[in-house]
DNA sequence: TTTTAGCACTCGATTATGTCGTTTGCTAAT
DNA sequence: ATTAGCAAACGACATAATCGAGTGCTAAAA
């Protein structure tokens, strides 16, 4: 346990080096609030807060940096979560307000907000569609060879692909097809979408295969796809510790990596706002980088999962204040209840 | 008019700068084929190229690096435009024969085939909306309160939209709305979607506005959202002319300007493949870069535009060659005929 | 007249050297 | 337990020295 003013040391470094990205000499914060002394007593507590682990140096002569260890115990036991203004409040209202028509644009207007007043990278994936019930397919025929798809789940999910077939296909077949899928799905989790079902309606309904496969094989594709969308990639390379060319390129390599960033949004949901602190991080190319997390549900539904990255000094109080107030916004408002 | 042993300078000059991004001395170039005389004599003949302003020198005791004028002389007169191999004529067969719904689809894929291909970023618009004539339009209701709008296009563009509805609606509405938006709107340009419609169904046709006001609005929404599609960002920052901070921001915020990204790919296309070399582009911004652009159509129809952002030295040779090969299969192929 | 060998000169890149300022850690006084 | 004072550490920055690739010119050779 850390006394009193250990603790003031570490928080004022943390916040300092947030704000500045430099080593945090004792001279720094010796007139920060609660630490009313001389830069000599203040050095006797970083020394020991440096053998404890909670500081770093980068070398002798200079200031000190919080270690992953230090960042988390402020973000555990020392953080301020009041850190969103009313203007901020009132502009994360503004967009969220506006109509949207598909449940995944809602989830990526809110990570992109988060990116404009974070300034950090969002990612947004879309809900995990495996988890979900179909509620409704609806069949429309377009032209002679085209059909569209409409698959609705419970969860408000609307999923729309385009059927070409090498045969021409009738208003009459579109409509026991879609009696037939109905009857076959309503209720049913969205995998039953797969080759079984493509066997049974052709064997045993004797359907034939070249109406069926290109149906199955395209609704199938269209279900697993996963929406990964990221704002504000390049906000990063604003800041100082992307100034060096070999960082910066690895950022962006691992933005490229779309499954690295499922992967990541899709660890560990313990907590309503995950916190991954660089090397507490499973993969090793994000040791660098801090990540908070959360997902967009109503009840136990999965709706999404909303992510942010930034650098290890990335300004905690400000992330999580404003992810804690979209996560509620988001996940309180079920369909109706503004503001 | 340049002289044989000239034209022989400058293309071994513009060549070698672009494989290896360093300026070209006199030595590196004497023992190109068709140059077989003393490095004293290249360095008289690309004096004289200088004097002429087809090449430039970063300063006194560099070797040359071709200018503007330089490159394009290069690729107007001496590119040779075989070079593409078979295994990439197969690579590209292979790509753009795979089954795809939709017609964006398939620009998208030339789009990452070209990247894959050279190296390069590039990009794809979709094909310019205002041109499309309406074919067809189809209602969807998917339950009571939300409907789906499917519009075809005489070019075989589908674009559906999801509206959703502050009342209830029947299926019953959906039909005559259907019939009326078919017959106001079949044959007529995607422009049509717009007030005056509005106005004219609310006003003369006395239908609801709740009803109308949403379906106009969101068709008229995804009619003019404006696809951009980009692939192989992060391929440029791997060239050693991005290895200063600089240049590298500036390269990734001009592809964050979407706007900018389509101005480019929407000017002039006099040729079936038109070439901009650094100054040549019109915006200030790509004076450093160089762009190879083609549309895909089928007979005079825009189908969408793709195009290559690559470094001023980039492989014009390679470029083209890939790009004229992908324009005739495109272009060529009207929906059958492989290979 | 054209080509070429030879050579002085230019100039960026790289390395070495020196200086400065910040910050620490320790000691001794408070 | 706190603090003032000071030597030592060490990166950052500026300056100087060296190196070498490449040119342009001159004069000789073809």
């Amino acid at each position: 346990m850390l006394d009193e003013r250990k603790k003031r040391v570490l928080q004022a470094i943390v916040e300092e080096y947030i704000q500045t990205a430099e080593p945090v000499s004792s001279n720094a914060i010796m007139n920060c609030e609660g630490l009313e002394c001389s830069s000599a007593t203040i050095r006797n507590e970083m020394a020991e807060l440096e053998k404890m682990r909670y500081l770093e140096k980068p070398h002798t002569s200079a200031g000190r940096v919080p270690s992953a260890k230090g960042y988390r115990y402020y973000v555990d036991e020392l953080l301020q979560e009041d850190k969103i203004t009313l203007e901020e409040i009132k502009y994360i209202s503004e967009k969220l307000e506006n109509k949207v028509n598909q449940i995944e644009e809602i989830t990526q207007i809110a990570s992109s907000t988060i990116s404009e007043i974070t300034h950090y990278t969002t990612v947004a994936i879309g809900p995990n569609t495996n988890e979900q019930i179909i509620e409704n397919i609806r069949f429309v025929l377009l032209n002679s060879r085209m059909m569209m798809a409409v698959i609705l789940t419970d969860t408000g999910l609307v999923k729309e692909t385009i059927i070409k077939f090498d045969e021409d296909i009738t208003e009459n077949q579109v409509q026991t097809l879609s009696y037939m899928f109905n009857n076959k799905l309503k209720g049913q989790p969205i995998t039953k979408i797969d080759k079984p079902l493509e066997k049974y309606l052709v064997d045993e309904m004797s359907y034939s295969v070249n109406l069926i496969k290109p149906i199955i094989e395209q609704m199938k594709k269209v279900v697993e796809e996963e929406s990964i969308h990221l704002e504000g990639a390049t906000r990063l390379l604003e800041l100082p510790e992307f100034n060096s060319l070999e960082v910066a390129k690895n950022f962006v390599n691992i933005l490229d990596e779309k499954e690295l960033m499922a992967d990541m949004l899709n660890t560990g949901f313990a907590k309503d706002i995950n916190v991954y602190i660089g090397e507490e991080n499973e993969k090793e190319e994000l040791k660098d980088f801090s990540i908070v997390t959360f997902k967009h549900r109503i009840g136990n539904k999965d709706l999404g999962t909303i992510g942010i990255i930034g650098p290890k000094r990335m300004d905690y109080a400000k992330v999580i204040s404003v992810m804690k107030y979209i996560s509620k916004k988001l996940n309180g408002n079920d369909t109706k209840k503004d503001e």
